[in-house]
DNA sequence: ATGATATATACGATTTACCATATATTCAAG
DNA sequence: CTTGAATATATGGTAAATCGTATATATCAT
């Protein structure tokens, strides 16, 4: 897969992406009203968001009922994924504070299994 | 040092401060001038962001004479320092033609060793 | 001091990004 | 086939980023 360094840059430099990024990596997949639990943000903006870093490459989704799960693409080319890999080692605690949120978060979605 | 990785990524969203930062990396140093040869673009311009990096902690500068040399701060946190490192190894070709450009300038300033 | 070169910054204009609100869509349950 | 929950998108407004031009500053050579 290709994707321009600038692209990955610009879908960075935004604090509600960054965040949904990493706390997605660190959850290997989550919804739109878990990360709205997590950001303290409204429904609408975690949308935009997400279908803005779906749209440049960077997550894909899957529906299961009424979720929708996203998750970091893993056909992301090696310098983008070692670039989140280093986020999360040195960086982890950035998120922090959401991570705890959604640890709290009550009614969390259940996933089902891909497949079988 | 102490650096937020949004402001990292804002400084890194632009095309011509990331191609900026990939020159300087890749030459350890490099002047105004030398960079609007590169990138084939007006003096205000590259000014303009490379006080930009400077000022986010990106670059630090040093006066030769006329000339400002313009380097990567070493006092990069080490997470951005690889992230840095990565594009460099896995992503130089997009700088190819800037690079291209530069060596056939002529006229370029001499270096004075710092010290002694 | 004067002129030439290199760089920095101020300014107004324009584009781009982001947001909140309102509305549409999709699915599960009844 | 209606209701409610989860998600998506459209819209218009606002804020932030970027730009080119003009101007200021700094250094060097004469």
């Amino acid at each position: 897969m290709k994707m321009k360094p600038l692209t990955f840059f610009k879908a960075m430099a935004d604090d509600t992406r960054l965040r949904s990024l990493l706390l997605i990596q660190a959850e290997t997949e989550l919804c739109v009203c878990e990360l709205m639990t997590a950001l303290d943000e409204i429904q609408p903006k975690i949308s935009r968001h997400l279908a803005q870093l779906r749209k440049l490459g960077l997550l894909v989704d899957r529906r299961q009922g009424q979720w929708v799960f996203y998750r970091v693409n893993p056909e992301l080319p090696a310098w983008a994924s070692e670039i989140l890999t280093t986020l999360a080692k040195q960086q982890n605690e950035i998120i922090k504070d959401n991570l705890s949120q959604l640890k709290q978060m009550g009614d969390r979605p259940e996933r089902i299994k891909t497949c079988c």
